[in-house]
DNA sequence: CACACTTACGATATTCGTAAGGATT
DNA sequence: AATCCTTACGAATATCGTAAGTGTG
C-alpha cells in the first residue's frame, strides 16, 4: 500500500480532535475531502481505524494499535524533513575546502567572516596547503572544493578562474630598484634574490619567466613571512603575487608591480566534475566569487604604492 | 510537503540500484514515471538528492543526509503496516471475554479449541463469572464481549441472542419422578430440592416460575458440581439448564426436560453499543454464533434421556 | 550509435470542493 | 432544528505510459 504523510497527518489530527470537521480544518481540507482521506487510509490498511457516528469519533482496537506508531512515524518524518530543510536553507551544514596558504592568510579570512555572518550555522573546515595537495584533496573527496593556482586539465576536476594575481617586486626603499621608473625582468637579475621553495606556486610561476640560473639567489625559504623578514633586513629582494603583499606592509619596504605580460598567477576554484557541491559548499563557492580579489595591488589600503608615492 | 511511501521506496531503490531503469522496474513503473517521481521528491525537499548524468547516478551531499534517515523511516513504516496487517488477517491479536461459568466449563472449551486451531496467533483471556459481573466487565471495557444470561436493555450495550437454554430435571434413577410420564412444575414441589445461590442466573429463572416459598429447599450451593454431588447422593433433586447437563453424567442419575413454556434461559452475546469489536474479537464472536449450542439436551451424546430409556 | 536520463503529451486516476442526504440528539 | 458524518458529482490536478529528445562515451 501507499501511505502518505498527508494521511498520517489526517489520522493524527482526527485522533486528537475526535471530530472530522475540526480535524479537516487543521489539515486545510473540506470536511468531505478529509472524510475520503480517512476512508482511503482505512481501505489501505484493510480495516476501520475509527468508530464513528454523528456524536462520537473514537479509535477502534486496530486504530489504537496504529495510533501509537503513527505519531512516532510522523514525528520522525517531520524531524527528518526539517533537518534536511535546514541544510537546504543553509542554517545547518558543513563546508570543507583547501586553499593556498597565501589566500588562506590574506584574502580568505574576510570571506569567512562574511560567510559566518550570513550562515552562522554552517561549519567550515580549511586546509591551507600547497596547490598540488589542494587538488589531491579535491580528487579524493576530502574537501568540497579548493582555491588553487595550478591550471588542471584533468577531466575529473571542474575549474573556474577566480582571479588573476599580478606579481610585485618587494624591496627596501633604499634599494636602487626603488628609484627605477620601469621594471623589466632583467633588472632583477643582479640583485640578491630571496626565493620561495620550488614546491610553491609562486616559485613555479617565477621560474617559468625568469631563468633561475641567471638569478642571484641567496636564499630559498618556505614561508612568505620569512621572505618578508629577509627582505626587510636587506638580505635581498623578492617578487610575490599581489594577494600576498599584506605580508610586506612595512615603512622601510616598497612594492611595485612588475610589468611583465604573462607573469600572472591564476587562482582557480576547483571542484570535482562528477558531483555537485553541497548547498553549504555552493554558498561559500558563490560568496568567494562575489568577493573575488581583484589581484591588483591593494591589501586594504596601506603600505602600497600609493602610500609610498606620498 | 507531502512525502509518500511510494517516493521513499523509489528513493531507496534508486540509491541501491544507482540506475533509473532498474530502480523503475523494481517499483513497477516506467522509467519516465519513475524519473518524475524522483524529481517530485527533489522538488518537495527543495534540493537535488542525486547527481546524475547518462553514466553515473550518485547521491548528493543532501541525498546522503536523507538516505540515512529514509531507510530507517521506510523500514519503520513497513514494520508498522505489517504488524497491523497481521492483526487484520487474524494472525495476531487478543480477545478477552466474560462468560457464565456454566458456558465456560461446558460449551466454550470446544469453541476455544476450534478458535485456537483457526487463529493460533490470537491470545484469549476468559473471565468465568456470573451474569451481572459479565455485563459490568463489558460496560467497563474490560472485556470485548460477554456470554451472559440477563436480557439487558441498557442503551450502552448491544445484545444478540445466542441460544435458548431449556431446563431439565436432574434426579436419581430411583426417584419417583423418574417414572412419571409428564413433568409439571408442581410435581417438583414435594421433593427435597438442591438450589443454586440466588445470584446465579439459573436460580433467578427458576424463582420466576416456581414459587420459592412453596418449594422444599434443602440446600443452597454455589457450584453446579456441588449440586451434582448432592443429587447423586440422594440429598435432593434439582433443575438445571441443558447446557450444564454435562455435570450430571452418571449411571445412577437421570435427566429429563421440563415441559414448562417460558422456562428457558436465554444466552446472549453482549458487547458495547458504541464501539465495534476488534478483528480478533469479531472472529471469536462469529465463531460462537456459528458453533452455537442448540440448548436441547445433548452434551455429547451420553447420560441423557435416551440412554436412560434403554 | 548505443545507452541512459529527460521532455512532451494524451489518457486515465485521484483529489478536491460544493451540494445534497441521512442519522442522531 | 441543529449537528455531524457520508454520498454524489463535476472540476481541477496528478500520475502514468508511449514516444521523441538530448547528451555522453
Amino acid at each position: 500500500m501507499n501511505l502518505s504523510s498527508k494521511q498520517l497527518r489526517a489520522f493524527v489530527a482526527l485522533n486528537e480532535e475526535r471530530n472530522f470537521t475540526k480535524a479537516a480544518e487543521q489539515c486545510h481540507l473540506s470536511q468531505p475531502a478529509f472524510s475520503a482521506l480517512i476512508r482511503a487510509l482505512e481501505d489501505g490498511v484493510g480495516t476501520r481505524l475509527f468508530d464513528r457516528d454523528t456524536r462520537k469519533v473514537q479509535l477502534t482496537t486496530e486504530g489504537q494499535l496504529f495510533a501509537e506508531s503513527a505519531r512516532r512515524l510522523l514525528d520522525d518524518m517531520d524531524h527528518i524533513l526539517d533537518d534536511l530543510t535546514e541544510h537546504v536553507e543553509r542554517r545547518k551544514g558543513r563546508v570543507s575546502l583547501a586553499a593556498l596558504p597565501s589566500l588562506a592568510a590574506g584574502w580568505l579570512p574576510g570571506v569567512f567572516a562574511e560567510f559566518r555572518r550570513l550562515y552562522p550555522g554552517i561549519e567550515i573546515s580549511l586546509t591551507d596547503t600547497l596547490s598540488d595537495q589542494c587538488l589531491d584533496l579535491v580528487r579524493l573527496g576530502k574537501v568540497d572544493f579548493a582555491l588553487a593556482a595550478g591550471g588542471t586539465n584533468t577531466a575529473e576536476l571542474a575549474t573556474r578562474m577566480l582571479c588573476s594575481d599580478e606579481f610585485h617586486l618587494v624591496c627596501r626603499k633604499d634599494n636602487a630598484l626603488a628609484r627605477q621608473k620601469t621594471l623589466r625582468p632583467k633588472d632583477l637579475l643582479n640583485h640578491p634574490f630571496v626565493h620561495l621553495a620550488r614546491s610553491s606556486s609562486v616559485r613555479q610561476h617565477l621560474d617559468a619567466l625568469l631563468h633561475p640560473l641567471q638569478m642571484n639567489t641567496v636564499l630559498e625559504v618556505e614561508h612568505l613571512a620569512t621572505v618578508m623578514g629577509m627582505v626587510q633586513n636587506g638580505v635581498g629582494i623578492s617578487v610575490v603575487p599581489a594577494l600576498t603583499l599584506f605580508h610586506f606592509q612595512h615603512p622601510n619596504l616598497m612594492t611595485r608591480p612588475l610589468d611583465v605580460p604573462g607573469l600572472t598567477r591564476k587562482i582557480y576554484l576547483v571542484s570535482r566534475a562528477d558531483r555537485s557541491l553541497s548547498v553549504a559548499a555552493q554558498a561559500l563557492y558563490d560568496l568567494a566569487i562575489e568577493r573575488r580579489p581583484d589581484g591588483k595591488a591593494s591589501s586594504p589600503g596601506r603600505a602600497s604604492r600609493k602610500k609610498i608615492a606620498t
